[in-house]
DNA sequence: GTTTCGGCATAACGATCGTTACAGTAGGAC
DNA sequence: GTCCTACTGTAACGATCGTTATGCCGAAAC
């Protein structure tokens, strides 16, 4: 089809505009407006392209989760060894960050607070969680963890600490003494070990 | 004064009907007028008591501050241990969400990505961000932690670890498997205990 | 009684929101 | 040339936003 790679451009610029906006001033706070405006669309075509803000909002997180994943993928297919491909979501977190330059914290979680219930943005947050749990319980069962859902989950709460605490620190200045990334690597990697010396350290 | 205990009930509504809708749905997503409708109050009333919404919002931004810190310092007058005071954060925030019935996750979290700038409810923010870093660092200290602002900094990791897997789980069900901040107590415990042990063990 | 004051209800203001309609233009296909 | 397609610019729609104005009610003060 001709059609969509005659579209692309306007398209292209649609969603990075969006993605600018939404993610430094929010998704409720910045208007249509912003966005055509900082795209140089007109309004006809943007709705030509999406059915409206709701489903423009839906692409952008649809293509936030996709960068994500692809990101991660990155980063694992670097290691082979099983606690490093464990460890690697971290990783990804920092590759991500300077690719991408999010330096607010999670999109996603940032979103889930402004989504109305019935919004179908919410699929791309369900997809970012369940790609989170799923994978690293399977890479903890690579690893030969005994309990890979508590290993997971232990993860799990060391990979949302640091994104809170980078969404925190970009909105109250003066706590960025220290890198909570490397923190949270560190922690993991020393509660993997022990996991996997004593499978009953849960 | 009279006029203090005669407007209180107004106030004391307003402000209600403000935590509850501004928690659950958002700052921007809410209105004013959902606020007056919840509370039973005339928005004359509302505008004699506070000069616009980003003052009522910065009111309950404050209160909910209160009420946080409150419920700490009644988990804190309860131990005596200095490691026990060190981890009392998390038994506050298991008495703070089972009193609030905060589901949720962190409010303060949610509003700061809501709130435009300049907005004079990022002073609560800041505050509620302010408590945290100096105390656990002050605890630390106490509990004879040689490099206090590094405990400080994972016990803050651990903490808002358990307040995002919280604001996750409300938003994307079946993630409720187990329970984040028991997980992060434990974490806490364990790594509190080796710090203690081994100074060095940054 | 009257006055005063906190609160209520209704309505309206201007602004901005998401959305749609209308007219017009540049460029490639044939 | 004509046709088609993607796009632009401007303007307007209805709805909702935060805010203000107007008038009325009830209770306490004097």
């Amino acid at each position: 089809m001709t059609t969509d790679l005659a579209s692309r451009p306007a398209r292209q610029r649609l969603l990075a505009a969006a993605a600018e906006l939404f993610y430094e001033s929010g998704i409720a706070a910045t208007g249509v407006d912003a966005v055509l405006r900082r795209a140089g669309v007109s309004p006809a075509t943007m709705y030509a392209h999406f059915a409206g803000k709701d489903a423009l909002v839906a692409a952008y997180l649809e293509e936030r989760h996709a960068a994500w994943r692809r990101t991660w993928d990155e980063a694992l297919a670097e290691r082979t060894d099983p606690i490093d491909r464990l460890l690697s979501v971290f990783d990804a977190v920092a590759r991500y960050r300077q690719r991408e330059g999010n330096q607010r914290g999670c999109g996603f979680l940032a979103a889930a607070t402004e989504l109305p219930p019935g919004h179908p943005g919410h699929h791309w947050l369900d997809a970012d969680s369940r790609l989170l749990t799923d994978r690293l319980r399977e890479l903890a069962v690579e690893a030969g963890a005994t309990g890979p859902d508590d290993l997971a989950a232990t993860l799990l709460l060391l990979y949302d600490g640091v994104l809170n605490r980078y969404a925190r620190a970009a909105t109250t200045p003066g706590l960025a003494a220290d890198d909570p990334l490397a923190r949270a690597r560190r922690l993991a990697a020393a509660w993997v070990a022990s996991a996997l010396r004593e499978p009953s350290g849960s």
